[in-house]
DNA sequence: AAAAGATCCCCTGTTTTCAGGGGTGTAAAA
DNA sequence: TTTTACACCCCTGAAAACAGGGGATCTTTT
């Protein structure tokens, strides 16, 4: 029983780097290689019964990138595991990965070993991010919040609150103590001030200043 | 120029071996110990004119416990920094913590090594979390989503996507070439669905879906 | 072939949000 | 002392959300 494997990227030398790392290991079968993730997502479509098991891939790549490729997957193949292999630490980045639910993420200058443990980790259907990545994304949560708080009130963070946790107006001024008008001028402020539109931006705001879990 | 810092454990042994890890640090005067957050908030509360730097505490405590007194300390004295030494590795605990933007965790087994540098650290105005705290928190990141993802369809995700990021029902039933009452009924079917009560709780939903960033 | 699920559309109402304007008193800062 | 910031209150009117019901068509599963 062996694991199917796909490696995308576009630089020649990167393939030839990981087909070495790889080509001792009896239990992985290299189907492919490809150039962008266009190939591979033509290769999807044909075969729908895919028998591929992971799929490991660069971010920036001509045509289809990593990200896209990773979309792609996700929404027409659920079990198909992608692991990422990139040079960019970018904070930004790896938040998009993780929101898109990517299953691993290691540095292009990964040891042989790393790189074996994080297709192991996520065959076997876990998430693998190298310690690198975990602290550039840890620092960027760390960084985020503080710098947007303080333009708040105390009574204004309060209404926020409130309405994050999805209290109705007349509901916020009653555990308030306040008339709803008022309440309804400190959402209309808050609007304003938060340069939202509505409730949802204001919720999102709310979340990213951690007032509510 | 030293720093001043202050202590909360309820137990003694843990405080003697605070106090032996610090005593040779010239730099760090302890102002006092004490053995629930209660007294510290007190002593805020007379000195308003706060010295005191850094707050090291535990998280389980009679009265006042490391949570509370965190809470306490970020809104009425921002610039006080709280280091948390806790054998508790929950991820919800942790979670909670870095909610409430405490400036630090180690555990209780932490190397005096590892103190310093976290009080340094914390004291420089940068977070430090010990990396076994990164690790529990990021696992449970990556652990939260997919349970819940599941019981929405593709439109249905589609909707509420749009929904979290401020659209109008109008504008989700342009971009989707729909019409607005069958927006209307993905929103009503969702807050059913979801069992939330309107575009707050939506939103909420679809950040804790990875839907949107 | 029937059941279930997904997508799509419509209706009648009520409640809430949202945009825009107005205002007061008080306490702290310039 | 004047200005600024904050907390508080009110009004109108339009737009959107929310509650609860209905139904049509198509595909997939049983």
């Amino acid at each position: 029983m062996k694991y199917n494997l796909i490696i995308a990227d576009d630089h020649k030398m990167f393939l030839e780097g990981m087909l070495s790392m790889l080509e001792d290991q009896e239990q992985y079968h290299i189907m492919f290689t490809a150039k962008s993730g266009e190939n591979i997502i033509k290769y999807l479509q044909i075969n729908s019964s895919n028998d591929i098991d992971l799929i490991i891939t660069d971010i920036t790549m001509p045509d289809v990138d990593g990200i896209a490729l990773n979309s792609f997957v996700k929404e027409n193949h659920p079990d198909l595991k992608i692991l990422v292999v990139s040079m960019h630490h970018d904070p930004g980045m790896i938040n998009t990965l993780i929101k898109k639910d990517v299953d691993g993420y290691i540095p292009k200058n990964a040891e042989k070993r790393e790189l074996l443990l994080a297709i192991q980790t996520i065959l076997s259907g876990k998430k693998y991010f190298s310690s690198d990545i975990k602290e550039v994304y840890m620092n960027s949560i760390f960084h985020k919040k503080k710098d947007v708080l303080i333009s708040l009130t105390k009574r204004e963070r309060d209404v926020l609150k409130l309405i994050a946790q999805e209290h109705t107006t007349q509901e916020i001024a009653d555990t308030l103590f306040l008339s709803k008008h008022t309440v309804e001028s400190y959402r209309k402020n808050l609007i304003s001030k938060l340069n939202v539109r509505n409730l949802a931006g204001l919720t999102k705001y709310a979340i990213k200043l951690g007032l509510i879990d």
